[in-house]
RNA sequence: GGAGACGUCGCAUAGUUCGGCCUAGUGCACCACCCUGCUAAGGUGGAGAGGGGUUUAAACUCCUCCGUGGGUUCAAAUCCCACCGUCUCCGCCA
């Protein structure tokens, strides 16, 4: 939800906003009269009102005559009273509906367009080059006994697969080195429901254009979630947070779900776009004039597990048209997949200013002593698809695979990840 | 899953019998000031959330909020219905 405050006084904003994503710019004039409308009908039922009470009140202290009389004068205001509330109520209803579909306004130097036109913001590393084919992740982690896809899909279907061995130690390994990570620079680890309310699953922007993405369980009226921001942003929803003391961070681990139901053929390989999968997941919540500030700090903690990793990544000022509706800017970090001889996305860093926070009811207290939205922030830590990056880029011609040196400590000290036969 | 009890402004509670004097009282904690020579005690005042109007702002004023949503009524914390949640006991269970 947008500030309304910011719509009446600069509607100019939110408009040049929504042209730069591709979406109506005419939907801010529908939001002005909508917000007129419903401002003049709370004020007519209101009115009306305060003038109920007072002869309610009448009524009770009137005796004989003079009581029937205005009894029956309240009994003919009462239905106008029903009916105006009613019309505040509609006229409420229709300003929160288009208010609500107005996508958050995107921070200046925000690329306009579409997918593609996305603003590398650096490289970093040197791509792998290798002076033998290079196998893929999914050869590699049969090699390896690492990733089993054929049982995956046996057992639960397409974009299903079993981490085993050495696979499911990576991962636990990759996990523990971003928690260790976040642990040092404050945050307070999480472990999150992933079945969560319609509100929440609302609140967070999820039912919105990208709704078919997300698992739903009629019986229970519950949602699956596709990360831990959703919890993570629930966990302090309807509370006035101290956040003027410095920004509250959380670390969520959760088990991620998605249906991945516009995606049919693409990735279907391996493990790199799968309906299930684990995440370390960063989540600030910060005074709404140190967003932008806390933004790079995300960055920068992701940008530091990914060299860790010893990976080749870009950064990514991710285009207007390709933001969520609550996101104000996107980073992503894209890591070189050399069989893909492509970047893929392995994290994702958003700033949602106060957008995400006035839809939950998340406050502060300003120094006047009133209440404000708070903004949050949104990050990858680590997730499964990492290993395909880590997997394909320190191979070597054998099959077998360098560990990174951050990472050993995580499994043991082992260096190398070596084929198993039989 | 079954039975019972309960849900009030940060916490604790009053109010619900029998609808109107509830503009929701009180205690604790909180804030400001006063008093007091000593981390105490006392006094005075303030103080919830959301939304209208007015305003440069403040002040002021009005409406809404007693778990949520409906209903009855001139009038609902109070009566009725549904739902959500909590607690106790029973059943089942990793």
């Amino acid at each position: 939800m947008i500030d309304p405050q910011l719509l009446r006084e600069n509607p100019e904003a939110i408009r040049t906003s929504q042209r730069a994503r591709g979406a109506s710019a005419d939907l801010v004039d529908a939001a002005l009269g909508a917000d007129i409308r419903r401002r003049s009908a709370i004020s007519e039922s209101e009115a009306l009102r305060a003038t109920q009470k007072s002869l309610g009140k009448k009524v009770a202290q009137a005796q004989g005559d003079d009581k029937a009389a205005l009894l029956a004068q309240a009994q003919e205001l009462a239905g106008r009273v029903k009916q105006l509330a009613q019309e505040a109520t509609d006229a409420e209803a229709e300003f929160t509906l288009i208010v609500g579909s107005l996508a958050n306004p995107i921070i200046e130097g925000v690329p306009a367009g579409g997918e593609e036109n996305f603003v590398t913001l650096r490289e970093v590393g040197s791509k792998a080059t290798f002076d033998f084919e290079p196998r893929d992740h999914v050869e590699l982690g049969e090699m390896l006994k690492a990733i089993d896809v054929t049982r995956g899909v046996k057992v639960s279907g397409s974009r299903f697969y079993f981490l085993t061995g050495i696979g499911a130690r990576l991962e636990l390994a990759l996990m523990n080195m971003a928690l260790d990570k976040a642990l040092a620079e404050g945050f307070t680890p999480l472990i999150t429901p992933t079945l969560v309310r319609p509100e929440i699953m609302r609140g967070t922007g999820f039912l919105g254009e990208h709704a078919d993405e997300v698992y739903y369980l009629p019986a229970d009226d519950l949602y699956l979630t596709g990360t831990s921001e959703v919890a993570l942003a629930g966990f302090h929803s309807d509370e006035i947070l101290d956040v003027a003391a410095g920004p509250m961070r959380y670390a969520g681990w959760s088990t991620c779900y998605r249906r991945e139901a516009g995606s049919a053929g693409k990735d279907n390989r391996g493990i790199l776009r799968v309906h299930q999968f684990n995440k370390l997941e960063m989540f600030t919540y910060v005074l709404p004039e140190e967003a932008e500030a806390e933004h790079d700090r995300l960055v920068a903690w992701q940008e530091a597990m990914l060299q860790a990793c010893e990976l080749s990544y870009r950064v990514i000022d991710v285009a207007a048209g390709d933001l969520g509706s609550s996101a104000a800017r996107k980073y992503d970090i894209e890591a070189w997949v050399p069989t893909q001889g492509a970047y893929r996305e392995l994290t994702s860093t958003s700033n949602c200013t106060t957008y995400q926070a006035r839809r939950l009811d998340i406050r502060y207290r300003t120094e006047s002593g009133k209440t404000a939205p708070v903004a949050t922030l949104n990050g990858t830590l680590a997730t499964t698809r990492w290993l395909v990056a880590i997997l394909e880029t320190h191979q070597q011609e054998d099959g077998s695979v360098r560990v990174p040196v951050a990472l050993r400590p995580y499994l043991g000290g082992l260096e190398v990840i070596e084929p198993v036969r039989r």
